[in-house]
DNA sequence: TAATGAATGCAATGAGCGGTGTAATCGGGT
DNA sequence: ACCCGATTACACCGCTCATTGCATTCATTA
């Protein structure tokens, strides 16, 4: 049960490689992404790649377990920084949602794209591999959240039924327009008119 | 500039390949999919899809188009047959989020699949054809979808400054454990209570 | 300095795929 | 019966790509 993961090749070089791979499977999706391009992109020999992973798919594998962990690693440092003392609900909300969606245009990016190529493909992932994907990245940031909308509603700042529903639906409003149109990132006063308007209708909703 | 399309080839085949094209291209995407498989799920031989079609780029912008108009339509219609004449509107909603959703169970479930195929693929996609799908397909939906929220706040049923973002948000929660979890759409009283959710957080929020 | 494991360059294999040419066949309209 | 375009089966080209074998070089350590 215990398998333990040949540690054959220097630990450098397999860093390299991930990193190259991360980018150009971001980038170009697990079919296109070619391994001479990985390797080249790496700074490696092509060679060198067999060395150290078995084949393209187990590269692969890897590249999505280290990213996810980072990512949500981050993520819920966010969800920690900004909602552990809440003084103006609202205004907190909304810093949390602009330093979350900051994220998306960070160095940690092509993580996402890596996301959309799962998606895509996820016909083709076995399940097994799918589930613990879940478990380790969105889940994890989900039940975090989750964690501190209860505490919240807990205190009377929110009514809250079902906790994690309701982190669904906040991450879901916070980056509203990255989903249906292709929001453009880098304009600052767009996003926090996103975040602000997300945030208001998490509160408030739209009833009458 | 209006380009007449070649008409070559019986209007059946065409139909044909096209069906089978958003099969294979919806399941394994854009590059996985081989011209083979597709004329064998299409039962037509390989060297008559050339027949039809320049090549495989023109194929499969063709799969995209038709598909969009034609779920564009479906949408239109659930919209307009759900939120015209509103009595209840928690209810009405609701019904309209469960015909909304059941699309995505309906024999248009491929489209989605596409859909997904797009998003991962969006970087190597020319912007304009990009650009058109939006327009085309989620945009119209959503601009339906706005203008019917702008009547109810009209009435004074909703207070909504800016439709068009209202109907993003509504959209996303109806379907949102489709998004963060991978919901099984098979289970009605799960379909019920995701939607039942949403569109209360789309009424009320959670703001205390 | 000797030895050992890692990395590299190069070549090659085998498979899959997009696209084309060609000749034979089919089917409906005249 | 004849015609003509559509369709088909088959063979083929050129290319990309994952994967491997082999011989060579490099770096570290004993």
């Amino acid at each position: 049960m215990t398998e333990r993961r040949k540690p054959a090749g220097q630990p450098d070089k397999r860093r390299a490689i991930v990193a190259g791979a991360l980018t150009l499977f971001a980038r170009d999706g697990y079919t296109r992404a070619g391994l001479d391009a990985i390797a080249a992109e790496a700074g490696v020999s092509n060679r060198t790649i067999y060395n150290h992973f078995l084949d393209k798919a187990e590269l692969f594998q890897t590249v999505i377990q280290e990213s996810t962990q980072r990512v949500a690693g981050t993520m819920v440092d966010i969800i920690d920084r900004h909602l552990s003392k809440v003084v103006d609900l609202e205004k907190d909300l909304v810093d949390f949602g602009l330093a979350w969606i900051g994220v998306l245009t960070s160095d940690l990016a092509p993580h996402f794209a890596l996301i959309r190529q799962i998606n895509a493909e996820v016909e083709h992932i076995p399940p097994a591999a799918l589930k613990l994907w879940q478990e380790t990245g969105p889940g994890r940031t989900r039940r975090e959240l989750a964690e501190r909308l209860h505490r919240l509603a807990e205190r009377g700042d929110l009514a809250i039924a079902d906790p994690a529903r309701a982190a669904g639906h906040l991450m879901l409003l916070i980056s509203a327009d990255n989903l249906t149109d292709r929001a453009d990132l880098h304009d600052e006063d767009a996003l926090r008119a996103m975040v602000t308007a997300g945030v208001r209708a998490f509160l408030h909703g739209y009833g009458r």
